[in-house]
DNA sequence: CATATTTGGTCTGGTGAACAGACCAAATTG
DNA sequence: CAATTTGGTCTGTTCACCAGACCAAATATG
């Protein structure tokens, strides 16, 4: 935030958390970079998001240190910094609640924990383990409640199968009528 | 949110989630509801939101099945619902982010386990029980960061006490000019 | 290598949301 | 009963968001 009226004069540190991550779309992209997504335009393909309100947001996050920019091989990636991956529980938490509490709750998506391969409870807890894996540690994979239809862009088709998070999301589409037709 | 631009179709929960509490003001208006705070005009005094907005927001919230409105007595009073007190992980998760990851971080509240007496830890679990108490078995207390010169409206010199938390706050001036001086 | 396309943005104009503040009826206080 | 507080609604103005035009650099294609 920092722009226009900042109420960051509450005594609470939520509200300084949400001058960082209470925006419109900001929740959103980080999730995406737990997912894998790395770069402007699958961040755009995949929230629907305007190019103007992307940029201003990388930048918020950028600046809060949430995010670093890699600009190391052509085209600049964002990566999540140790501040940003604090934020898994925040997503995780807010997700499960979103999940139980808005109508029709199949999960869309569920989380296990890579080294026992253990669905995580409503806490972010494996059960099996009995703590919470740092995020680096899960698997994603579409639910039950997983409609296809509902998106189709690229980033939405990779996450179409299990994924390790925090590892690049590979996004380049396997070549449908060119490849393997022959 | 519902307004506007519907981000709802993001094939995941957490975008459910925020059309109801990613807007401005909502989160700290659910948090101050967990601290007591149950009319119009606490909620207005606490927050500097303006009367439009906040009014705005209760309507969300009520629509959501966040908080419901008793109109039993007199002025109306918004209530928690059980939907809304399962947002406490998230609130705690969110300050707690807050806390850690922006500058200057001495918890301006503590929140300790009624039955036992234990602060809670950075997941909200307590330590002594080993599990994570309910919102209404919590008491809130100003921390070493607490700043009371920051705000000096009524509920936050209410919360200068100790306080249960899902129990009415009592904003009533303790008439520091009438009564014990006599 | 020349050209076409993709990528990563910035910069408009138009629209909807937030803010300060006026206004008002009902409830409460004195 | 009069004054004040409470719980709003209703302005006008400012600000954020959106769609879309535009552009330079990087990449892909022939």
């Amino acid at each position: 935030m920092a722009l226009g009226t900042e109420y960051d004069r509450q005594g609470c540190y939520l509200a300084r958390a949400l001058e960082v991550v209470g925006e419109r779309w900001t929740l959103l992209i980080v999730r995406d970079c737990f997912y894998g997504v790395r770069r402007f335009s699958d961040l755009r393909a995949h929230l629907d998001i305007s190019r103007a309100v992307l940029s201003a947001r990388l930048d918020t996050l950028l600046d809060a240190g949430v995010l670093t920019r890699d600009d190391s091989g052509g085209h600049p990636e964002y990566l999540l910094t140790e501040a940003g991956r604090a934020l898994w529980p925040v997503i995780y938490t807010l997700s499960k609640w979103g999940e139980h509490h808005t109508s029709g709750s199949h999960p869309t998506r569920i989380f296990s924990h890579a080294a026992c391969g253990t669905d995580l409870d409503d806490h972010g807890d494996c059960p099996t383990c009995g703590h919470a894996p740092d995020p680096g540690e899960l698997i994603v994979r579409p639910g039950p409640g997983h409609n296809p239809m509902r998106r189709s862009d690229r980033v939405a088709r990779a996450l179409e199968q299990p994924h390790h998070l925090l590892t690049p999301l590979d996004t380049r589409e396997s070549a449908p009528e060119r490849a393997s037709r022959s």
